[in-house]
DNA sequence: CCCATACGATACGGACCCGTCTCGTATTGG
DNA sequence: CCAATACGAGACGGGTCCGTATCGTATGGG
């Protein structure tokens, strides 16, 4: 699922595109990004995750590591592209339809300890490591906006929506709520249902309709 | 601002309440608290936060840090302390006003640097540090549920806002946009405004009215 | 067959950290 | 004045980690 690097160790231009003897073995590197994932839902900080313990965990030589990622980061970054989930597919046919499977798929995600732990875990080493929240908020939160972004448009042409809001401001109306649940509290919080409440609800709005 | 503790290191009972010799300075106590949130605030990683560094950091021996906290957690659960901003006055002269003022108080916090970055990194070691975690939901968090909930159910009673919603699904359809912006996204995305935009489109609802 | 490379294991020097303890000095109450 | 405590500085033993290197052993390509 992972589909770690190409060779990274490149020391000079010697590099005939050969490659003579063993070859790796590709279950290690599947292995490794399953540890690290498994230890992370455990609860494991950034931070306590040493190349080390990686490599005892996974039953691995540190030179194993090594010899497929140059450090930490790099490992992390691949870490979390192993997360990137296939987005729901939208049939189009409503927008409220679509924006219930989007949400729905956000809340599956949140019960998924997985990646709602990778999830609060990223979001803490935001600054402290540049590359993997840009990595992060490019891949998935970027692309989740603009998905997002486009079914709203879509229900404003059919006049399913107001189309006098701005189109984001209205897509977060609908997104942040489920978020705010999945981030902030626990998985409890998050049932059956949720998304096509908050979509309705949000629909139609908190003040009483004559 | 901070109030550290009181004495933690009560070896024995035989502490006499009247203390003898030098006094603690209290201006330590501020400035160790103040050189963590200088630290976060410039993306240093709970992780990377160590007593020795504190200490190096605020020029004070560790000692010193000893003396007062028995270790990182019981500095951080102050630190988080110190966090704790005042709510805003809720005039109650309508929900929608008390909701304005909630979330302008959430998009300030967002913006102030010190805040989010905390928040973030906060949300990154919830599991790690379970006792980190409960004491931040507690304080923060469900506080400021409980008092967004307060207000919707006024507004119900009023007849300002729809009663056949439940009152903390609604509170979050208020309150998840300006905290999923304030959380995923950078201080540009929280302009003023915000907040009455936020509140206006969640009253009206996404649907045209007729 | 043979050599390049991968593998697990482990050792290495250097860095940092923890929590305790000990300096010499400052500052208080009694 | 004196006993008690605080302070900054830093030594201390014990630990983990980093990234590299070196074992002996697998496992492939040419």
């Amino acid at each position: 699922m992972t589909y770690p690097p190409g060779d990274r160790m490149a020391e000079g231009a010697t590099g005939t595109a050969e490659r003579r003897g063993r070859p790796r073995n590709a279950a290690v590197d599947t292995a490794v990004v399953e540890t690290v994932l498994r230890l992370l839902e455990e609860g494991t900080t950034i931070g306590d995750l040493s190349m080390e313990r990686i490599a005892r965990e996974t039953g691995v030589g540190k030179a194993t590591l090594y010899r497929r990622w140059a450090g930490k980061e790099e490992l992390m970054v691949d870490v979390l592209r192993s997360l990137d989930a296939a987005d729901p597919e939208l049939p189009g046919r409503s927008a409220r339809e679509d924006l219930v499977l989007l949400l729905e798929g956000l809340r599956r995600r949140g019960l998924a300890k997985r990646s709602s732990v990778v999830l609060r875990t990223v979001l803490g080493q935001v600054k402290a490591q540049p590359r993997l929240w840009k990595e992060y908020h490019d891949t998935v939160i970027l692309a989740r906006r603009e998905t997002t972004v486009a079914v709203i448009r879509r229900g404003m042409a059919t006049g399913e929506l107001r189309a006098d809001l701005d189109a984001r401001l209205l897509s977060e109306l609908f997104v942040g709520p489920m978020l705010s649940r999945a981030v902030f509290h626990e998985s409890e919080e998050l049932p059956e249902g949720l998304a096509e409440e908050i979509v309705d609800a949000v629909m139609e709005g908190a003040r009483p309709r004559p």
